[in-house]
RNA sequence: GCGCCCGUAGCUCAGCGGAUAGAGCAACCGCCUUCUAAGCGGUAGGCCGUUGGUUCGAAUCCAACCGGGCGUACCA
C-alpha cells in the first residue's frame, strides 16, 4: 500500500483502489470506458451493514453502463488490480466491492493513534487557506439570548474543526456599535438612572424595557454616586456598550466560545473605512443616485428625469444576481447598514483572507444577495464569501395557566427573553441549569438547515438523559479504569508511555491478533475512521457529523468496556497479554474520546 | 406573488445517490458477588408530506403541489 502522508487511512485505501481503476483502465479491461472518473467521484466508506466489510465501493455498478460490462465482472477486473496488501476484498452481489482490513493493518493503525496522541486526527488540506470567521456578532444593547448560544456553538465548533483540518482559522466578533440602536440604548439607561435616583423621566417609545437596563442603572448609581445630570447621551450609551458586551464577552465565554478579534463598527466610520469603500464603488461605476432605483423605475414606467439626481444612493446589486438595486446612502444623507457591511467586508478581504465564513441567522438571509453583490463589484471572487444561514431557535414553555406548550418570544426591546445566560446557570436557581455541556450538545446535534425547538421544561428536566452524558460517561469509564490499575504499575507504566514509542508486536500473540472480539474490532475501526470524520464535519460545515461520531464511538467503547475487561484477566496473571492489548486500545479510545469532545467545545471528566 | 430553509418512528432529530432507513427520549422484556447500571442485551414502533420524472439504484437529484418557519425597507 503507497504510504501517503498527511492523509486519511480511507484516504489510503481509497488510492488503493483508484490505482486499481487506472491499470485496469490502461490496460484495455474497462470495456467502452472512455474515461475514468477522477478520485474523489470514487465513493468507498465503511457500510452501515458491517457484514458487508469494513470498507466498501460501489464503484463497479457506476462504471458498468458507461463500460458496456457487468458490474460483478468489472468488479472482479478491479479486484484483480488490487494491491492487496494489508486487506482483503471480495465482490459482493450487484456488484460492490468489499474490503476487509487485516489484523496487522489495524494494529499498525492503533500504534499510530497512539503515536499521534491528541493531534490524531489533524488532517493537511492540499492548499491551507486563511479564513475569517465571523459569528455571534450580536448588538451590544442586552444579553445574549439562546439564538445567540446556536450561532456561538456552531462558531466555535467550526473554528476548531477547520484548524483540525488544517486550516489557518481567526474568529471575529464585529460589534455592532454604531447607529440608531445605540442611541436608543443610552437614552433607555439615562432614564432608568435617573428614575433610580427618584427623578421623573420618560421611557423613550421603542426604548429597552428588560430589567438588565434597570440593573445597570444600579451599577452606574454605584460607580458613580454625582448625579450625571449633564451627562449628554453618548456617555450613556458608551458606559451602556461598554459593559454590556463585557457581559456578552462573560457569557461566551461561559459557553466555550473565543474570538480572536472583536471588531468596532465605530472603526469603519471612524477610520474612514466606510467612506473608502463607497469610493471604490464609485470609482468602479457602481454607484448612482436616484429617487428609486432603476429596476422600480424601469417597472413603473415613469419618466426618467423624475428625480433631481439628488435622492438616495444606490448600488447596483442587480448587476451582481440581486433582486434590485440596494439604497446605501439615503436622502436625509445617513448612510444604510449596507454601506458599513460593504466596508466591513471589503476590509477583512484587505486584511488578507483568502475565505470569509459568516454565520448569520435566517432572519438576515435576505441580506446574502447584496453582500456578495457588493464583494463582486468591487472584485473579490464570489466563492471568497461564504454565508452560513442557520434557522431560528424557538422556545417552548409550558403555561401553567393554559396549561399548553407556548413559545417564549425573543425580543431585547420587551425584555421579556429566555438569556443565554439562563441557560448556561439556570433561570431561577442552579437547578434549572442546562449549562454548557448539555446546551452546546443539543445545538450541534442538529444541522443549522433546521430550525430548533427547545423544550426549556424538557431540556432542564432531562438533562441526564441528555447523550452528552453518555459520551461524557463513556470517557470517565476509562479513566476509572486506569484508577483501578494501581496494582499493576507495570501495565501501568506500558500504558503511560505508548506514545513515545510502542511495537504494534505487543498486540500479537500466540494465536494471532489478541484484540479479535467483534468489540475489540468494532472499536479499532471507529477510532481509524475519526480523521475522516473530523475532516467531513469541517469540510460540510456540520458540527452534527462529528456529534454523531461521538455518539457512535462512544457506543462502541461501552460496548467493549463491557465485554472486554481488564481486570478480571490481570488478577489471573499480571502479565496477561490481552490484558495489555485491551489497555493499549483503552488508552486510544479514551484519547479519541477526549479530541472529539474537545472539538465540540464540551469537557472530557475524569469522574462523573 | 417571489426567494431561502424544513416536512423521516408517539416526541426531538440524524441520514442527503448505493446493499435490510437510524439514534436519543417515551413503551415493553431481560442482565449488577466481575474496571462506576449515567451501562449492556432484546421487543415493539415507518406508504421517509403528496404526485410525477431522472437513474442499473431515490428518503437522498429534478418538477409541480400541500403544510410549517423566515425573508422580501431610503430599519439596524
Amino acid at each position: 500500500m503507497p504510504d501517503l502522508t498527511g492523509q486519511t487511512f480511507q484516504d489510503q485505501l481509497r488510492q488503493t483502489l483508484y490505482a486499481a481503476l487506472q491499470e485496469a483502465f490502461a490496460a484495455g479491461q474497462l470495456g467502452q470506458l472512455a474515461q475514468i472518473p477522477t478520485s474523489s467521484e470514487v465513493v468507498f466508506q465503511p457500510p452501515k451493514n458491517p457484514t458487508y466489510g469494513d470498507y466498501a465501493s460501489p464503484i463497479a455498478l457506476s462504471l458498468a453502463k458507461p463500460a458496456g460490462l457487468n458490474p460483478l465482472q468489472i468488479a472482479e477486473i478491479l479486484v484483480e488490480y488490487l494491491d492487496r496488501s494489508g486487506f482483503s476484498a471480495e465482490v459482493a452481489k450487484p456488484g460492490f466491492i468489499n474490503f476487509k482490513v487485516q489484523d496487522s493493518l489495524l494494529a499498525k493503525q492503533l500504534a499510530l493513534i497512539l503515536n499521534q496522541g491528541s493531534d490524531y486526527g489533524r488532517t493537511t488540506p492540499a492548499k491551507p487557506r486563511k479564513i475569517l470567521l465571523e459569528f455571534v456578532s450580536a448588538n451590544p444593547t442586552g444579553p445574549l439570548h439562546v439564538g445567540h448560544g446556536r450561532w456561538a456553538a456552531i462558531g466555535s465548533t467550526l473554528a476548531n474543526l477547520l484548524r483540525f483540518a488544517g486550516d489557518e482559522v481567526t474568529t471575529e466578533f464585529y460589534i455592532n456599535d454604531a447607529g440608531n440602536q445605540m442611541s436608543l440604548l443610552g437614552q433607555s439607561l439615562g432614564v432608568r438612572y435617573f428614575q433610580e435616583l427618584g427623578y421623573e423621566a420618560t421611557m423613550p417609545e421603542k426604548g429597552y424595557q428588560g430589567d438588565y437596563i434597570k440593573d445597570l442603572a444600579q451599577t452606574l448609581i454605584l460607580e458613580w454616586k454625582d448625579i450625571k445630570a449633564s451627562a449628554p447621551v453618548d456617555w450613556f450609551t458608551d458606559y451602556a456598550c461598554q459593559h454590556l458586551l463585557q457581559q456578552q464577552k462573560d457569557t461566551l465565554a461561559a459557553f466555550r466560545t473565543e474570538f480572536d478579534h472583536w471588531y468596532s463598527e465605530r472603526t469603519l466610520h471612524e477610520e474612514g473605512i466606510v467612506q473608502k469603500a463607497m469610493d471604490d464603488l464609485e470609482k468602479r461605476g457602481m454607484l448612482y443616485r436616484a429617487d428609486t432605483s432603476q429596476a422600480e423605475q424601469a417597472e413603473r414606467e415613469r419618466e426618467t428625469d423624475e428625480g433631481d439626481g439628488s435622492g438616495a444612493l444606490f448600488f447596483k446589486a442587480a448587476q451582481f444576481g440581486d433582486d434590485k438595486d440596494r439604497v446605501i446612502q439615503r436622502s436625509n444623507g445617513l448612510l444604510t447598514y449596507l454601506a458599513a457591511d460593504i466596508a466591513y467586508h471589503r476590509e477583512k478581504f484587505e486584511r488578507g483572507y483568502d475565505l470569509l465564513i459568516n454565520i448569520w441567522g435566517a432572519d438576515h438571509h435576505g441580506y446574502v444577495p447584496r453582500v456578495k453583490a457588493a464583494m463582486q463589484a468591487l472584485g473579490h471572487p464570489s466563492e471568497g464569501l461564504e454565508i452560513i444561514i442557520g434557522q431560528l431557535v424557538k422556545l417552548l414553555k409550558l403555561n401553567p395557566e393554559t396549561g399548553k406548550k407556548e413559545e417564549v418570544r425573543m425580543s431585547k426591546r420587551t425584555g421579556n427573553f429566555i438569556t443565554l445566560d439562563d441557560l448556561i446557570y439556570g433561570i431561577d436557581s442552579p437547578e434549572d441549569a442546562v449549562g454548557p455541556d448539555a446546551a452546546r450538545w443539543f445545538i450541534l446535534s442538529q444541522s443549522a438547515d433546521s430550525s430548533v425547538n427547545l423544550d426549556l421544561d424538557l431540556a432542564v428536566k432531562r438533562d441526564t438523559d441528555n447523550p452528552v452524558y453518555y459520551v461524557q460517561y463513556a470517557h470517565t469509564r476509562a479513566c476509572s479504569v486506569f484508577r483501578n490499575l494501581g496494582d499493576y504499575p507495570e501495565l501501568l507504566e506500558f500504558l503511560a508511555n505508548l506514545r513515545s514509542g510502542f511495537n504494534p508486536e505487543t498486540l500479537i500473540g500466540e494465536s494471532g491478533f489478541l484484540l479479535d472480539s467483534p468489540e475489540e474490532r468494532a472499536l479499532i475501526l471507529r477510532l481509524i475512521n475519526a480523521p475522516d470524520q473530523f475532516r467531513r464535519a469541517a469540510e460540510e460545515r456540520a458540527p452534527q457529523i462529528l456529534v454523531r461520531y461521538s455518539e457512535e464511538l462512544a457506543n462502541d467503547f461501552m460496548k467493549f468496556y463491557d465485554r472486554c475487561r481488564i481486570l478480571p484477566l490481570l488478577r489471573e496473571n499480571p502479565k496477561d497479554a490481552l490484558a495489555y492489548a485491551r489497555g493499549v486500545l483503552m488508552v486510544a479510545a479514551k484519547q479519541v474520546l477526549a479530541t472529539a469532545l474537545g472539538l465540540l467545545g464540551i469537557s472530557a471528566p475524569e469522574s462523573m
